[in-house]
DNA sequence: AACAGTACCGGTAACGTTACCAATCACAAT
DNA sequence: ATTGTGATTGGTAACGTTACCGGTACTGTT
């Protein structure tokens, strides 16, 4: 029923061989003007169009590449996957986009699934629990880039933003803002993204002649709702603080609910500060005061990056890109 | 370099023919036990995995659908995307995605694209400005589902939700509310949906008995900055209202952040009623008040409508699956 | 001993495309 | 007349896979 015209239908109906449509498609020289016109008129009217598969299977190249995300919802890797695909057809790639929700038995099969189609090279936000899947990429020495995390374990390209001076650059900002006690609403410790924005927070501290104190750091799960029960928790203990930094935009969201509803004036009583920039972040109430990140360069740049590894035919080796980071200052701190 | 174990590798160590392998990997009947259990160990020794291009050209095949939008980034696309690829995943099919930036000249070429890719199946949002490419793909009789739009010119199966309803939800309710007079902050009525919400306000109009006016009703570009310039011109020229129905949550975020800025209390002087849902929605101040749609289910829905139409042979025709929309109290209104 | 039936295995073609080589022809140079 | 040269064309193999067919060897029945 779907039945598209091939090269050799072209063939038959300009009265030529399969090899002469070839060339005449890939505008080859050894092919008569005259012929050649004739059969790119045929190939017009029949409306035939090339097989991409077919391409593929002989050159052993897709010129597809593989994304694979925890969620692409999120508007964080929406924004990212957008920079990657607006490259990609510049370069005319195309991108298969898999989400593995942050499960690694997806995850580990979203790799497979990219094998199997033989993808050129990948992107990759991995969960970090484990990566013996992602090793296997890098035994097949498939282009592979890391993004948005910095892995310890593994020699591969990376592309990810500079966290430490982002975590640094929001604790700062509050403590300029006469801010003592600045809780720290981190993600889980496990991820390299969590970790580095610690250190940016410590750093300041330090920096800033305040002594650090482990009952204002929390690492919470994912989502609003989870920032905004520790928030709650945190306001209900009866623990002091008069500032937030908040691994995510999604978190001091969830946390400025909780602020607000406990009758906290921000940035009076409470200053927060977010992280990502997310589009809505200057929307909501009060507008957020973030640590903004250019999340379509981070996209092109990845694409950009494993494009290179792509053509190069030497082994991949570990190469780190870190993009800056800039405050963004709103009614929030 | 990059070189994969093929079924011609697992047959030499195995020291049988491909034969054998092709029919011990895929659990076919005529393969001993024992040299089964010998080929599947060899295979996963050698690493072998299937080679999905080679299946998508003998079998005409590819268990890839296309998915193109205006604007992956956009939150009501990248949740409507997340419902296709989800369904997708569990039916083994990929999805490759790809914007058009709302240009018709992109979409063109996107379509050829996945025609190219021979794509077993298409998901598109079209830009509705023409129409002849997506008449191509339904003269090649590629399975394609219109989403999120109604199209009367083609007779192809449409996936949207009950615009008509949402849109008289959301004016009925201003109404009930006590206001009189209502903005429609509109998109563009080329649109099929903007039509649609638009027969909604009027029907509310009509069924309370108050009376249209065209000085209330405005067309404009997507875009928060859109709604929030034009919502700041009406209030510059002096026009009265007290409601505004807003085309999507977008529109609302940009108008209220105008109505702020003069000084209006939100909802005391004017009521905004939004429209999608987007999750921040409920985070903005005041927590918004908009027309629900279930954007996974709509993604999860057209994809089974794909699917269906992908295995069937018949020619496709045209039919409308229309989803139910609901309207959500908030502060706003 | 002869035959049929069955279990198992391998050869080949095909999907659509292009690279490589060989063939043909016209024409010019010897 | 012969040879060489260049322009143009076609034949074939190959990419990885599986369907189809034909073959071999063993089993059991007579």
């Amino acid at each position: 029923m779907k039945k598209f015209v091939t090269i050799r239908d072209v063939a038959n109906a300009a009265g030529v061989s399969i090899n002469t449509v070839s060339r005449a498609l890939n505008d080859k020289p050894d092919v008569n003007e005259e012929t050649k016109e004739k059969v790119l008129k045929v190939a017009r009217e029949l409306g035939y169009v090339r097989d991409a598969t077919a391409l593929s299977l002989r050159y052993g190249l897709t010129r597809v590449i593989g994304v694979i995300f925890e969620d692409s919802s999120n508007p964080f890797f929406s924004e990212v996957f957008k920079g990657i695909e607006m490259k990609a057809r510049e370069h005319n790639f195309n991108v298969i986009l898999m989400n593995t929700e942050k499960d690694y038995d997806i995850e580990e099969d979203a790799i497979k699934t990219m094998i199997s189609r033989r993808v050129d090279g990948l992107i990759i936000t991995p969960t970090q629990e484990r990566f013996e899947d992602i090793e296997s990429l890098a035994n097949l020495n498939i282009p592979t880039i890391i993004l948005g995390v910095h892995f310890k374990e593994l020699k591969l390209p990376e592309v990810h933003t500079d966290d430490v001076t982002g975590g640094f650059l929001a604790t700062d900002y509050l403590i300029k803002k006469g801010r003592k006690r600045i809780v720290l609403l981190n993600g889980l410790s496990y991820k390299s993204v969590a970790q580095m924005r610690f250190e940016g927070y410590v750093n300041a501290l330090r920096d800033n002649g305040i002594k650090y104190l482990d009952e204002l750091v929390y690492e919470i799960p994912e989502g609003v709702e989870s920032a905004y029960n520790k928030t709650k928790e945190l306001l209900l203990s009866g623990l002091r603080f008069d500032g937030m930094f908040c691994f995510n935009d999604i978190f001091a969201i969830g946390a400025i609910e909780a602020l607000k509803e406990f009758g906290k004036r921000i940035p009076e009583d409470v200053s927060v500060v977010g992280y990502d920039d997310i589009s809505y972040a200057k929307y909501i109430s009060p507008s957020l005061t973030t640590v903004a990140i250019d999340k379509i360069l981070e996209g092109q740049t990845a694409f950009e990056l494993l494009l290179e590894s792509v053509k190069s035919k030497a082994k991949m080796t570990a190469k780190e890109i870190v993009l800056d980071v800039k405050l963004i200052e709103r009614k929030s701190a």
